[in-house]
RNA sequence: GCCAAUAUAGCUCAGCUGGUAGAGCAACGGUUUCGUAAACCGUAGGUCAAGGGUUCGAGUCCCUUUAUUGGCUCCA
């Protein structure tokens, strides 16, 4: 077979490995090689080639690469429980996004401090450079390999498997693990490593099954990245917006409301922008808004299918002996509204906007500060149109979406969903507004993927992710069509012919939920929110108390100007005011001293370090309004400014 | 809900194998009036998450409950 590396190209025989062709052809691309690609496609370095092709070597730059020398980690951590706990049973271990991890189920459970010691023993067999030997079975054979292996978990994959196939395995020392591979060619090859957590995991993830444990780790190229990698971990810590929510006084959780967060007065002036925002911009595109009452009867709840399906996820009561509940959904209430009355094809579409206080009983191990809660508020909305404007709505939700996302700098997903298992509604539905999603998401050629068979259970949806600090990824933006409600509801207008028909549904959210929201914008900027959304704008820091009457004179201008301003009037060093203010993340510092104080000017200090001396009230007052009101995601005074 | 861990002053944390609670910051009182990330001295502050048990004696050991954290499952 002829085998290019680098445009040097020669003739080898079939089964000659990447290893081998590497030495041979081109020493220096073979030497920081963890696996390679022939013609794309990933081949490990010992693995027989068969095919003519371009060889490349890659390295740990390369996604391909860290995952094979991730996964070849879950196996040494496996091989190394095995040792230390030879009861030990092995479920899969695959590589993931930042790291890897094998499940167990264990005679005894792992403890914490059981994780130094499987280090230790993994530190031992990466050091004797096993050789990781592939090898392949007919699957007769394989199963009873792995029942004399006495490994239940192992033959129930294998029984799993395709028939026909012949399985393969890997063989490090001692160990043998069923694994399609790819690996490194031996242990010795990975550099640095560490296990991170302990966890349970159900098998196949299915809560029906046994609770297996679960260890995760990660494995890098060399010990500074892993180090590297471990420092970014605890920086994102400080970005948590549950320990940003206490030190700045926004909002936290309590033992006595679990899920049910409190919010302070600066994490309701930062809440209450939002709304603001909301509404404006949604006024502007068409929106009318509404509010429905937070209980409503049980008779509403059957109607659409809460009562029965969701039953246990809703908090219900008894008032004068009639059974209520508190609203999980705010589309029942608005489909009331919208039955208020008899509408015309010409009304269509209608946009109606609603900030909806929904509460849902989740389960307790689901909660997770702002993100994860049990009361919450959604921007909710519902757009009901005929058949021929759903591309269009869909079209209008996007823009929207993406104009707010672009507003705050966040990155997102975007997913498509489409039919479940369990659905209802026709075929023909389904094709159409499926394929309406599909074509308002090409047309506007947005990268999305697709979710089959993730949808809800009454339509396809388009749902919109967004990450926190620690890379966790939550929906927020979610639009949904809804073939079930209208039809439940019997919902009509009339047409062009005098007939009553059927509208289409659209339910969507842009922030998702007003908590969920501000937990992610409190973690994308750190605490340090931009100008227009920093619940205090600026804080007015004197140098001694002859400076007091100058900064309470600006105080009253600023707030005047509509701007938001704290003042520390306390017998205190500029530095400590200096170092508190800035702990709090405060856009604008403005010391006044004597200097100032005669000339009616501030000096001006960002909290990126940008100092302005001697700037005027008007001049200050002005760009700040300027930058408020643009919404800039920038100070005005940036750092070079220095020098002014 | 499940697996594991954690819960000590407002916050961050110390308190080894059981002998009756400690620091820094914050708060309060005083001194200091100071030029850009922590002035100094002093005072007060705790049913050690809640409940039960073992023990002469429990913050420490055991059980139950609650909450939190990391995952799993779930997220209409």
């Amino acid at each position: 077979m002829l085998i290019t590396v680098n445009g040097k190209q020669k003739e080898f025989d079939k089964g000659a490995n990447a290893l081998d062709i590497f030495k041979e052809l081109d020493k220096e691309a073979g030497k920081g090689a963890i696996a390679a690609r022939l013609n794309g496609e990933l081949v490990e370095l010992m693995q027989p080639l068969t095919e003519d092709g371009t060889l490349e070597p890659i390295g740990f730059e390369d996604d391909g690469a860290r995952h094979v020398m991730r996964h070849t980690a879950s196996h040494v951590m496996a091989s190394a429980v095995k040792t230390l706990f030879p009861g030990a049973k092995l479920a899969i271990g695959p590589a993931i996004d930042n790291g890897f991890y094998y499940d167990f189920d264990m005679p005894e459970p792992l403890t914490p401090e059981d994780l130094p010691k499987i280090e230790k023993e993994m530190q031992r067999i990466i050091k004797r450079n096993h050789r990781e030997e592939r090898f392949t079975l007919p699957r007769v054979e394989a199963l009873k390999l792995m029942e004399e292996m006495n490994e239940p978990y192992k033959v129930e994959l294998i029984n799993d498997l395709p028939e026909d196939e012949e399985l393969s395995f890997y063989r490090q020392g001692d160990f043998v693990d069923l694994c399609a591979g790819p690996h490194l060619p031996s242990t010795g090859r990975i550099k640095a490593f560490k296990l991170t957590s302990l966890a349970g995991a159900y098998w196949r993830g299915s809560e029906k099954n046994k609770m297996l444990q679960r260890v995760y780790g990660t494995a890098f190229n060399d010990k500074e990245s892993l180090e590297a990698y471990l420092q970014q971990i605890e920086e994102a810590k400080k970005r948590d917006h549950r320990r940003l929510g206490r030190e700045l006084d926004l909002f936290d959780l309590m033992e006595e409301g679990p899920g049910f967060p409190f919010f302070y007065a600066k994490g309701m002036v930062l809440r209450n922008i939002l709304e603001d925002y909301w509404r404006k911009i949604h006024r502007k595109a068409g929106y009318e808004e509404i509010k429905t009452p937070l209980i409503l009867n049980r008779e509403l709840w059957e109607q659409s299918g809460h009562w029965e399906n969701y039953r246990e996820n809703m908090y219900t009561l008894k008032i004068d002996d009639e059974d209520y509940a508190i609203k999980p959904m705010n589309c029942p209430g608005g489909i009331l509204a919208y039955k208020r009355r008899l509408w015309s094809y010409r009304d269509l579409p209608v946009r109606v906007g609603e900030l909806g206080l929904v509460h849902r009983h989740e389960k307790s191990g689901a909660l997770h500060g702002l993100m994860r809660v049990r009361a919450f508020t959604q921007d909710d909305a519902h757009l009901y149109m005929t058949k021929e404007q759903i591309k269009d709505e869909i079209m209008g939700v996007y823009h929207l979406t993406n104009q707010v996302y672009q507003a705050f700098g966040f990155p997102y997903k975007v997913e498509l969903s489409t039919r479940p298992e369990k659905s209802v509604g026709t075929d023909e539905m389904w094709e159409l507004s499926t394929q309406a999603l599909k074509d308002a998401l090409d047309e506007l050629k947005v990268p999305y993927t697709i979710n089959e068979g993730d949808g809800a259970f009454y339509g396809p949806k388009i749902d919109f992710h967004l990450q926190d600090s620690l890379g966790r990824s939550w929906q927020c933006g979610t639009l949904q069509l809804d073939m079930n409600l209208p039809d439940r509801f019997d919902m009509e207008y009339v047409g062009p012919d005098g007939e009553k028909h059927r509208p289409v549904m659209i339910h969507r959210t842009v922030l998702g939920s007003m908590e969920r929201f501000i937990g992610i914008l409190t973690e994308h900027f750190g605490g340090a929110f931009p100008l227009w959304l920093a619940p205090v704008q600026a804080r007015i820091l004197t140098i001694t108390d002859r400076a007091n009457e100058a900064a309470r004179a600006l105080k009253e201008q600023m707030e005047e100007a509509g701007l938001r301003v704290e003042i520390d009037l306390r017998n205190e060093k500029i530095g400590f005011k200096v170092r508190e203010a800035q702990m709090m993340k405060i856009p604008y510092m403005l010391v006044i001293g004597d200097r100032e104080a005669e000339e009616g000017t501030v000096s001006l200090r960002s909290r990126q370090g940008a100092n302005v001396n001697g700037l005027s009230h008007q001049e200050l007052i002005e760009t700040m309004q300027k930058e408020a009101d643009s919404r800039s995601l920038s100070p005005s005074w940036q750092a070079e400014a220095r020098d002014k």
